[in-house]
DNA sequence: CGGGCATTTGAGCAAGATCAAAATGGGTGG
DNA sequence: CCACCCATTTTGATCTTGCTCAAATGCCCG
């Protein structure tokens, strides 16, 4: 997710020596099966997916979307068994590890390691916010807040283009991460477009009016996500 | 949260030398103020307390019940500001970690930065879990899981006695927990009084059908949260 | 052209919210 | 010990947001 400190030489080729390769998934496959028990720890480098959570009736919540840089498994893979699966949103590409890699980096270079660590707060504070939107926010707001949090987290690795960015969620997708019924998620969909508020067609999301749809969303500024200089 | 690898005890004494001290907070008390930036990192050692956001005009979403044992801050200290406030359940005594200790501890003790990112990654299991409640579950499933959840953590610190736990959060909290509002609250919890499910009174909470109220919340088992040898 | 998925629309329903007020239940100062 | 205060719990009544069911429409792809 966008702004890293600065990486040493050194530390790259560390990293880089160690990737067990890339690999693809097309769109719709599972990344990581729900409840296996992966070893690995991935990267994802082009492409969009997600992580979710089911109920055993087979209602889903996602629980998470994941864009090109996120870092994926931290959760999974130091945790014994994957509580959650990982599905492929379009054709997707990822860059795998060892999960023996984790204890090496900590020995090695601590640094890196506690961007590890970084990492994984920051996933639960992504994390947080949607629990607050999904407990506490209406429909509109719930909606309002993710278009705006999805673009500027894919403007943010440069997925924007005059003025929108690919959105291969479907309708089902956004109503299993919020929480809502697909019906009601078009809904609300509509009564944004009608508003002037966003541009969703044809597989692309643009937001009419910034402002105001952050003002729908009851939604403020964060202070920027930068690591602290310890 | 239970189930640790051994520490050794180097890394005890390495620990304990850092200690800034003990401190204490009463009830109602704020741990952290919401949007500070609080340079410490904290171990609850006794008491209860919890973790929460809110929005603008008021409405609360509690994020996460904080239970003697957990490490508080990972999200809030490593991340800059705190993007979340934390407020003392019952009387409470925190032990308290510069914030510096963090790089240290990655140079000298790997295996406890190991840990440390560990138990960031498990703090978003149980952030997921909600949301899974929250998003997808009705309130009847809601409260008998957060019930069976909280009975099972407070269990396994010892909080148990005699077939319960001491239950300090008032209805408002279980509502502000679970996105629901504090009447509909009320009424779930006479529900599962009536049917015998549990027994909550006198700051109290037991559980009367331990497999009944798993079954009405459509939960079962994770796999038991421990770490993986590496 | 036909099947399968996603989106859209309509109608009725219901889970849970809101509003209001009464009943409890400690705690506190006199 | 009592009177009072304030927070919490409980109850009742009504309303609304968002759900369910059902069907139509549009679209892509073989």
């Amino acid at each position: 997710m966008a702004d890293f400190r600065r990486v040493s030489t050194s530390e790259l080729t560390w990293i880089d020596a160690r990737k067990l390769g890339q690999w693809r998934c097309e769109a719709g496959a599972a990344v990581v099966e729900e409840g296996s028990d992966h070893k690995r720890l991935y990267t994802l480098l082009e492409g969009w997916a997600f992580r979710f959570r089911m109920l055993p009736d087979g209602r889903r919540q996602i629980l998470n979307i994941i864009l090109p840089g996120d870092v994926l498994g931290l959760q999974a893979e130091l945790l014994a068994g994957s509580p959650h699966g990982v599905e492929a949103l379009t054709d997707v590409s990822l860059c795998a590890f060892p999960r023996t890699m984790a204890l090496a980096l900590y020995r090695e270079h601590p640094e890196l390691a506690l961007d590890l660590t970084w990492l994984a707060a920051h996933g639960e504070r992504l994390t947080d916010e949607v629990l607050l939107s999904v407990g506490r926010r209406s429909a509109l707001e719930r909606v309002a807040m993710l278009l705006v949090h999805l673009y500027k987290r894919a403007a943010s690795v440069g997925l924007a283009e005059g003025g929108s960015i690919p959105f291969p969620l479907t309708q089902a997708h956004v109503a299993d991460t919020l929480g809502l019924s697909v019906v009601h998620i078009n809904r609300v969909l509509q009564r944004l477009r009608r508003g002037g508020l966003i541009v969703l067609k044809e597989g692309r999301l643009g937001i009419g009016d910034f402002r105001s749809l952050r003002r729908v969303a009851a939604y403020w500024d964060q202070p920027a996500p930068v690591r602290p200089l310890l």
